[in-house]
DNA sequence: GCCACCGGTGGC
DNA sequence: GCCACCGGTGGC
């Protein structure tokens, strides 16, 4: 079982740091049109991450501006965006060893993934998070969210109260890992399951998508759906269509949250790369870690992605579902 | 033996 | 560069 249940969103503890300072994807964010976003946090810190003030202020700056061209542009080009956070799950502390680069033989242990942990969309009018209380909603909501922008006065469906005046649910601060999902994507079909996986850090992707048939079948390509259709005319008759399904997988924030494939090799010139050089541990130079400061330039906020320590080992809880 | 996860690549 | 697809396999 897998399902990736949402209930309702808690979010965990935040950490802190930033990857670097600037976070070009945090202006994407709002810029972005349309664009769903969706974190993950894997990992545990503690800390609670206090953001300068500084930062604070450009988000809102930035979301200033976007509003105002948001509201130029009318709403063409609404911006809601959804996005999916992993409460960091943060159970307990320690974490452990991390998968040691690529090369290196070293037990992997545990490796958690991490998971989903909930969905936030952004209203097209304050820019401010809410929380989707369920997988379900959120997916009701992204299939729409082109021809129907969310606001938060959507959110009072299951929040009678809420309006733009309220608070963000979740802010973007660098404790969870957040991607960008993508707008209009089909519910699956009823009885179906579509699971978003979040890969390891450092991998050669980000994430899978799968869905579960109502006889638990996986399938994880289109060819697999349409063979498992031919198979199962139970379920054309039922009126599944492959336009109901996508692969598409969102985009992490984190730039190099998936590892970059390498360049072709260059023969001509001496392209060098240092033959030598040396790379820290897992690349944990310190930067991670983090603590607290906030260092960075203001200028992006910092967005964040996932805490420094993620990459290791992402923690997560069982690999189900633990949405929380 | 199964399967969740990962790597890799062909095709765009 | 991105992404659909699928082979391989570690870990259960």
């Amino acid at each position: 079982m897998e399902r990736d249940h949402p209930d309702i969103a808690t979010p965990g503890k935040m950490d802190q740091n930033d990857l670097q300072g600037s976070n070009p994807d945090l202006n994407k964010v709002n810029s972005e049109p349309n664009a769903l976003r969706v974190s993950t946090s894997p990992d545990i810190a503690e800390t609670p991450t206090q953001k300068p003030a500084e930062k604070v202020a450009s988000l809102a700056g930035e979301q200033e501006n976007q509003i105002r061209e948001n509201e130029e542009n009318h709403s063409e080009n609404a911006q809601n965006q959804m996005v999916l956070y992993d409460p960091a799950v943060a159970a307990a502390g320690e974490v452990e060893p991390l998968r040691a680069r690529r090369n290196s033989f070293q037990n992997y242990t545990s490796r958690v993934l991490p998971s989903v942990g909930a969905f936030t969309v952004q209203c097209a009018s304050c820019f401010k998070w809410r929380l989707i209380p369920t997988k379900e909603k959120y997916e009701e909501i992204r299939e729409h969210i082109l021809e129907q922008p969310f606001y938060c006065e959507t959110a009072r469906e299951w929040r009678p109260e809420v309006s733009c005046d309220d608070p963000p649910d979740i802010t973007q601060d660098g404790s969870r890992l957040w991607a960008i999902d993508r707008p209009n994507i089909a519910q699956p079909p009823p009885g179906w399951e579509r699971l978003l996986r979040i890969r390891a850090e450092g991998g050669t992707k980000f994430a899978d998508v799968y869905y579960v048939s109502p006889s638990g079948k996986r399938l994880r390509s289109m060819v697999e759906v349409l063979k498992h259709l031919e198979e199962h005319p139970e379920y054309v008759a039922q009126g599944v269509q492959t336009s109901q399904f996508s692969f598409q997988i969102p985009r992490p924030l984190q730039e190099d949250y998936v590892k970059k494939r390498r360049p072709a090799p260059s023969r001509d010139g001496p392209s060098d790369v240092n033959p030598i050089s040396w790379v820290a541990p897992d690349g944990n130079t310190g930067l991670l870690l983090g603590g607290p400061g906030p260092s960075a330039p203001s200028d992006t906020a910092s967005l964040d992605v996932l805490d420094g320590n993620a990459p290791k080992k992402p923690k997560l809880m069982g690999d189900s579902d633990s949405f929380i």
